[in-house]
DNA sequence: AGTTGTGTTACTACTTTGTAGTAGCTTTGT
DNA sequence: ACAAAGCTACTACAAAGTAGTAACACAACT
């Protein structure tokens, strides 16, 4: 099944979105939408769309403050992490989690709590596999 | 717009099921789809579908011999595996493609050759992105 | 104050991917 | 020769990816 429930299925479009919730906080479409212009050309309703559905599917949540909508994520930097590590790992690099892991050491990317909290879930996922 | 001609998107179920191609050369729906009840809990139809789908998108070709049909990848493996370690490195590690890469060593999943042709595509995208 | 522009939202829509059922043809076992 | 089993093509429907349109709000201009 690989279906866990906690950690909801993450497409590539909606990681990278949560991506830079995770980065600058709560955000309004724009924001977001203006640094997802690198990777995507996406049109802004796009990036509308996309994020109204991932309220819907409880990834995001929206908020009203003072007539505009900040989008919030719901999950955490490192569910949405354990998920991509868990899919590069096993099935690109064919190799196990740990290695992986040790390079965001190097990458600066992630911080001690998260990298302790992204080894926790990663072990969980493991142990729940038997 | 991150479309590169060379190397077509690849999403995950489509990498997955020509990784199985990668490993074990030429092969029919039935062999795959075996290979493939870990991960995905798909029915055979479903296989079936994926892969011919992925015919008419040029990523395998389909070739009768005496009456079965084999399916064989139309892309290498270092091509599949740039895609997969530019998101990963990229979005995912925010580290250099280069340190990814040399992962592959300890995993002792790829080839010399294969390793040499997954730098070199990775070097020609990144020259390609100025 | 009335009009024009600019951006935002909700709604709709079309394509691709993920997932699978069904019906008919082929092969095989007895 | 016939039933069982597998394979194929075809169809279908939900989710993700992608975007247009209409209506509305607020600012600016005159």
């Amino acid at each position: 099944m690989t279906k866990s429930k906690n950690i909801p299925e993450l497409s590539r479009a909606e990681y990278d979105i949560l991506r830079i919730l995770w980065k600058n906080g709560k955000q309004t479409v724009r924001e977001v939408h203006d640094e997802l212009k690198g990777p995507y050309g996406w049109a802004y309703t796009t990036t509308k769309t996309m994020m109204d559905r991932m309220v819907t599917k409880q990834l995001m949540l929206r908020e009203e403050f003072h007539g505009i909508f900040l989008y919030k994520p719901l999950i955490t930097r490192p569910a949405g992490l354990a998920r991509m590590v868990e899919f590069f790992a096993d099935r690109v690099l064919e190799i196990d989690t740990g290695s992986v892991v040790s390079l965001f050491a190097r990458s600066k990317a992630i911080s001690p709590e998260e990298m302790e909290e992204l080894n926790r879930i990663l072990r969980e996922k493991k142990e729940e596999e038997e």
